[in-house]
DNA sequence: AACTATTTATAAGA
DNA sequence: TTCTTATAAATAGTT
């Protein structure tokens, strides 16, 4: 949809990625309105930019103060409610797992640094002792080694 | 974006809103992969259907069940809906609220990790040119705001 | 932030 | 539902 049609792959130069993203997170959010509108359904979006901003759109549902809502029956009305509360709870229960995934990437991100840190300590007493071997920084090929109580206490949520 | 333009509004013909539906909520679907792709960044999109199906595209992954609601009484259901519907919306506004001042934490957290290994690379340096002087590292005095993670979690719990 | 050449999505029809 | 096609809408690259 512009002057040329673009690769489905990450777009590499960041400047363009922040403006595409932009554009498309707006492009993104209007079409799930519309469909709100037009077809009366329950939608809700989560968008997660790299840099940790949240962005986000959650239709409530067709509303039911106004003249339209004596003309609803019982049945209707049951109906609404279940799906309403089935979507709430649901919509939300995804929310809180994307934002504890979010945490646990943040949590291991953490972890890698802190380790870092000491690592580069280490090699600056070493260099103090006249050792004078510098090992490059590692580049953290291993995300998984966590065993943090942190971790362990972010589980029980899910 | 077809023949004519629509107005945005419910498209009363159940036909007509069921074909707009099932296309729109594809394109919208396919819209938040792409955005996903280039961008390089966590989606969501969660939407429910009148019928109360559920159709999710998740750039994590894993799918959700739909929802099998237990049948229950018609006063005993809108009795219920309505006392939990706010109390809900309240805890849960409330969860957000936490998770993301959490995020935040951990992300303040991050960049002084980051700084820190700077900072520490950059002594090195100094220590291979033969200046010597070794700074301590510092002891990020605000550290203690996001010390326990735990405790904030736990907190979610409440 | 605007502009516009193109691509893409989709409304209506088959 | 699926395909076709005219048209509206989104957007990539540009200014």
């Amino acid at each position: 949809m512009g002057r040329k049609k673009v690769e489905m792959k990450r777009i590499e130069d960041k400047s363009s990625r922040q403006v595409t993203f932009s554009k498309r997170r707006n492009g993104l959010i209007k079409k799930a309105r519309e469909l709100t509108v037009l077809c009366d359904v329950q939608i809700g979006v989560i968008v997660f930019s790299n840099s940790g901003k949240l962005y986000e759109f959650c239709s409530t549902g067709r509303q039911l103060e106004g003249p339209n809502c004596e003309q609803l029956s019982v049945t209707d009305l049951i109906k609404l409610e279940n799906q309403f509360a089935a979507a709430l709870t649901q919509i939300r229960a995804k929310k809180t797992e994307l934002m504890l995934d979010f945490i646990k990437a943040l949590h291991n991100k953490e972890i890698m640094l802190k380790e870092d840190n000491v690592h580069l300590e280490r090699e600056m007493e070493a260099m103090k002792n006249g050792v004078g071997m510098v090992k490059r920084l590692r580049t953290h090929p291993n995300l998984h080694l966590v065993h943090s109580p942190q971790q362990a206490t972010l589980s029980l949520l899910q």
